[in-house]
DNA sequence: TCTGGGGTCCTAGGACCC
DNA sequence: TCTGGGGTCCTAGGACCC
């Protein structure tokens, strides 16, 4: 199993951990005893390695189609419209990631977005179809019969909020759902419960986004390996969580005027606190120097003493692009150009030696409210020094 | 007695996703 | 003792404009 940041739940599971009875998101501490009784093995979370092999899946898959979608680590919509056999597009999907890369995939195939993900669904969780389903080929019985059976919590779009309001409606299946009164649902729920139902029906009403679009909003936060108490741990911790939204904001090419600190204690604890404070600079940018100091300075104000804090985190609102932002007309003349060079300079440094090797002191050095990672795998594929060893 | 019509922008909060 | 992180979109309501 593999387990979320800091060690904290489970958010991944082998079959053979759901065979003795790991539920998905229980806390680690409540499963930890099986790893002695039963062999469970945990992970913790290991995101150079998920990044560089979800980069190298989706790289293969953007070869298969026209076009693609990447929309989360481990997924892509690719439109195979134009392809005279998606079938079989299907099939060579799946032996050639398996083959070059060693994965397993499932694919879907479908008029819409929503049936698409319906479909993968069935090709995950239905062996005789061997990984690949698809829907469009079906007869309309037979659709019919594949809407029944899936209930209309696992449609895309439907989480536990709209499946409790549906189902007091009598709508229990994705059948159900696509059957029902468009505009009345429409009136009823939002557009977005509206478009999920048109989608059910074969109407593509979400269309395949473009690679690439920058954020509208950064985040970084993080739960501590153990509590803070002190403003200075908090400081460094927050300085150090601004500085990783700068790095996303410049890979971006985005700057931001809006910078949100929050804090909070755990949300079990009998005493418990939690705030936030926005700062609004006066132009924007992607200097990590002005947004640490901003950060810290919001973090000043939503500080109270006396608490046992969990967790902080950083978010930069109001992100644009960089190009064509308006620049200050106040700043001292200069200064744009050397903070340019300046942080072109540590990202440079940082991306060749590895992640922290130019940092502002205000992160400070030992950080003993870093998050735990105890079960960590080697960084096979992005880290010299893990490099998987043939021979020895 | 009777007080317009047509917009935009912003924010907070809710819902969803992986 | 111990309970994740990072996003998006939509809506309602307020404030404002001419």
């Amino acid at each position: 199993m593999v387990l979320s940041n800091n060690d904290g739940c489970v958010v991944s599971r082998s079959n053979e951990a759901k065979d003795i009875g790991v539920a998905m998101g229980v806390p680690y501490f409540k499963v930890a005893h099986l790893e002695k009784q039963k062999g469970l093995i945990a992970r913790s979370s290991n995101y150079a390695l998920y990044g560089d092999m979800s980069a190298r899946v989706m790289k293969l898959l953007g070869e298969f189609a026209p076009g693609q979608e990447v929309y989360s680590i481990d997924e892509c919509f690719l439109s195979v419209g134009g392809l005279p056999n998606p079938v079989q597009t299907g099939r060579d999907i799946k032996s050639t990631v398996k083959q070059l890369l060693g994965l397993p995939v499932c694919v879907g195939i479908a008029p819409t977005k929503t049936l698409a993900k319906l479909s993968n669904n069935i090709a995950k969780s239905t062996q005789r179809f061997n990984g690949v389903f698809d829907y469009s080929a079906l007869s309309e019985e037979k659709q019919a019969q594949v809407l029944k059976a899936m209930a209309v919590s696992k449609v895309w779009g439907i989480g536990r909020n709209l499946n409790e309001k549906l189902q007091s409606r009598g709508i229990y299946t994705a059948y159900d759902l696509r059957q029902a009164d468009a505009d009345q649902i429409g009136k009823l729920y939002s557009v977005v419960v509206k478009r999920t139902l048109l989608e059910l029906r074969g109407e593509a009403c979400i269309g395949l986004e473009h690679v690439g679009e920058a954020r509208k909003q950064i985040l970084s936060s993080r739960s501590f390996g153990r509590n803070v108490f002190e403003l200075s741990e908090l400081e460094e911790a927050v300085s150090q969580y601004a500085t990783r939204a700068c790095e996303k904001l410049r890979r971006d090419c985005s700057v931001t005027s809006e910078v949100q600190v929050s804090v909070r204690t755990s949300a079990y604890s009998d005493n418990s606190f939690a705030d936030s404070k926005v700062i609004v600079l006066p132009y924007a940018t992607d200097d990590t120097m002005i947004l640490v100091k901003a950060a810290i300075q919001a973090l000043r104000q939503v500080y109270q003493k006396g608490y046992s804090y969990q967790k902080a985190s950083v978010s930069f609102g109001k992100v644009q692009p960089k190009e064509g932002r308006q620049i200050s007309l106040f700043a001292p003349s200069g200064a744009e150009e050397k903070s340019e060079k300046m942080m072109k300079a540590l990202d440079a440094a940082n991306s060749r030696w590895g992640r922290g090797t130019i940092f502002l002191a205000a992160e400070g050095i030992e950080k003993p409210w870093q998050m735990k990672a105890e079960h960590k795998s080697p960084a096979y594929t992005s880290d010299w020094n893990d490099i998987p060893r043939v021979r020895a």
